[in-house]
RNA sequence: CGCGGGGUGGAGCAGUCUGGCAGCUCGCAAGGCUCAUAACCUUGAGGUCCCGGGUUCAAAUCCCGGCCCCGCAACCA
């Protein structure tokens, strides 16, 4: 059986889940659901990134130990999670015991073959901030938040010696045009290697910062943000068995945000190598969300806060518009107003309101009694049962590629040929002429079947409300016979229930 | 010569990799339908695809040059 290994980032717990993180998590989770759909056996990992000064600064300003901060933090990142119904296998925290163990080890492996030494490194390091800036970052020769010349102070640390990897990695890159999509990312990737490599610091002194991972073979130190973050991907397969590692791990793909395109396009694929692994098989990487309404701030009270969404539009409604509406790769506009206009416009209008009309046809008209199909079909319903499967089709050399918004579009032209269906086959008028009732009964099995096909199709996206459309169609949940052909579904005399409104009508101005 | 993204009807955007009648949503105008969530369907108006060259039978798309806008200053994916 063929398997994919899907990964969100671990969120760093410094922040509260907002957008950005909601949707890497949800694309996750419909990839997921999608590849499930396909046959395909897949792992979900998202967790938590939880050392490191701001943490522990955070932990201390909220009178609490740093570890006690985590939990908070992390136990809102799973809540969010869990009350948006996110499918994931594992929930990793990096300040799991079989993590920080696992972490141990590969740093000890690799500290043995050579490749971590002991050094020396100089800085410009500000002591208001407890921390080290490049020359890049000051301003005028200041640290941009305390105004004041840092000190020049040099302090012993471990390296990688990643620059010995640079080859390899340049040499995968270029070999494998998938490795790192969209595409633009992987000529950014190649644009870092185009300068020569430096080591890597990969530890803080205790003295400095005892939030972290202890060096295994130097009590003195941690292990600083690299070799603890993303080794998770990892060490959660690991935690899982060493199956999983061997049958997971060589089919990752990792979703990321732009932001962190360096760390996981360049540090993480030479740790890899550095420790005797394979490489993940892809890095997929999207782009930011900007806020029509200015930067995302608290002040500006524009934070979207991906359970509020829920709330007030559904859930199923945010994920249809995070993933309708940003290509992926690039970035992308929020606003209420967009997101209203696409609920109203593609969910209620549309997809809502066919299965609305339909339902009430099929009550209307035989008590809710599917009724049964002729021997031949007119060229009108083999076009609709045509229509569906070229969505289908599209749908998955979208989805292969990751175009969401693409994929979306494909199920939503099929939906609009049903609504013109209706108009062209007009059952609401034949239903008057008795001789014709038998044809009205053909033309409402066929869209019980174009409903019953949306359902399957969105499912990954929507999955709330396939859910709802089964039960509407009183058919049980994920049959083996969901892939039945189109009208070899639904058995003559099977009773469907009335409708029922799944996506209502937002009135614009009842919302900010 | 910092890096990157972008400029497509009134608004917001796809399409550019892989050249083939310029497409979607909203808005606007006219009409139709009455099964449906005032939803649905049809038709129409509206575009120098930033500019200038080049390649080609054919360019929004490929190549060269230029102009303009926006991020990289975080509660970030």
């Amino acid at each position: 059986m063929s398997r994919i290994y899907i990964t969100t980032p671990i969120y760093y717990v410094n922040a509260e889940p907002h957008l950005g993180h909601a949707y890497t998590t949800l694309i996750a989770d419909a990839l997921k659901r999608y590849y499930q759909q396909q046959g395909i056996e897949a792992f979900l990992l998202t967790g938590t990134d939880e050392h490191g000064d701001k943490i522990a600064e955070a932990a201390k300003a909220g009178g609490m130990e740093p570890k006690a901060y985590a939990d908070k933090i992390s136990a809102i990142f799973r809540a969010t999670w869990d009350t948006c119904g996110i499918a994931y296998d594992h929930f990793i925290r990096t300040t799991d015991d079989y993590h920080k163990e696992f972490v141990q080890q590969i740093l000890q492996k690799i500290y043995d073959s050579g490749d971590i030494y002991f050094g020396e490194y100089g800085g410009f390091y500000c002591f208001g901030c407890e921390r080290f800036y490049t020359e890049k970052e000051l301003v005028q020769g200041k640290c941009p938040d305390h105004q004041r010349e840092p000190t020049y102070i040099k302090e012993k640390n471990y390296f990688f010696r990643m620059g010995k990897y640079q080859e390899r990695l340049l040499d995968h890159i270029q070999t494998h045009a998938d490795f790192i999509r969209p595409e633009r990312y992987r000529t950014e990737a190649l644009a870092f290697l185009r300068e020569p490599l430096e080591d890597l610091c990969i530890s803080r002194p205790k003295s400095r910062l005892e939030w972290g991972i202890a060096l295994p073979f130097d009590s003195n130190y941690v292990t600083y943000v690299w070799f603890d973050a993303l080794i998770s991907y990892v060490s959660a397969l690991k935690f899982k068995g060493e199956q999983h590692v061997e049958t997971f791990w060589p089919k990752a793909n990792h979703l990321i945000g732009k932001d962190i395109l360096k760390t996981h396009a360049v540090y993480w694929p030479t740790m890899l190598m550095a420790a005797g692994m394979p490489l993940y098989q892809r890095l997929n990487v999207h782009g930011y969300w900007v806020m029509a309404s200015g930067k995302m701030s608290k002040s500006l009270g524009n934070v979207v806060r991906p359970l509020e969404m829920k709330e007030r539009y559904g859930l199923d409604a945010f994920r249809y518009f995070l993933m309708r509406e940003m290509v992926f790769g690039q970035d992308a506009t929020f606003s209420l107003d967009a997101l209203i206009n696409r609920i109203n416009a593609d969910l209620a209008n549309n997809f809502g309101n066919l299965v609305s009309r339909v339902l009430a046809m099929q009550e209307k008209y035989f008590a809710g009694a599917v009724q049964p199909l002729g021997r031949e079909w007119p060229k009108e319903d083999v076009e609709l049962s045509d229509r569906f499967r070229r969505a289908e089709e599209e749908l998955q050399r979208h989805m292969v590629g990751l175009q969401f918004h693409r994929a979306l579009e494909s199920v939503w032209a099929a939906i609009d040929h049903t609504n013109r269906y209706i108009v062209q086959t007009s059952p609401f008028v034949l239903v008057k002429d008795p001789v014709k009732r038998g044809r009205v009964g053909e033309i409402l099995h066929h869209l019980l079947e174009a409903i019953r096909t949306t359902a399957r199709l969105t499912a990954p996206f929507l999955p709330d409300t396939a859910r709802e459309i089964r039960t509407l169609l009183a058919v049980s949940d994920g049959t083996a016979n969901d892939r039945a052909p189109w009208g070899s579904f639904f058995v003559p005399g099977h009773k469907v229930l009335p409708p029922k409104i799944l996506f209502p009508r937002i009135e614009p101005t009842a919302e900010g």
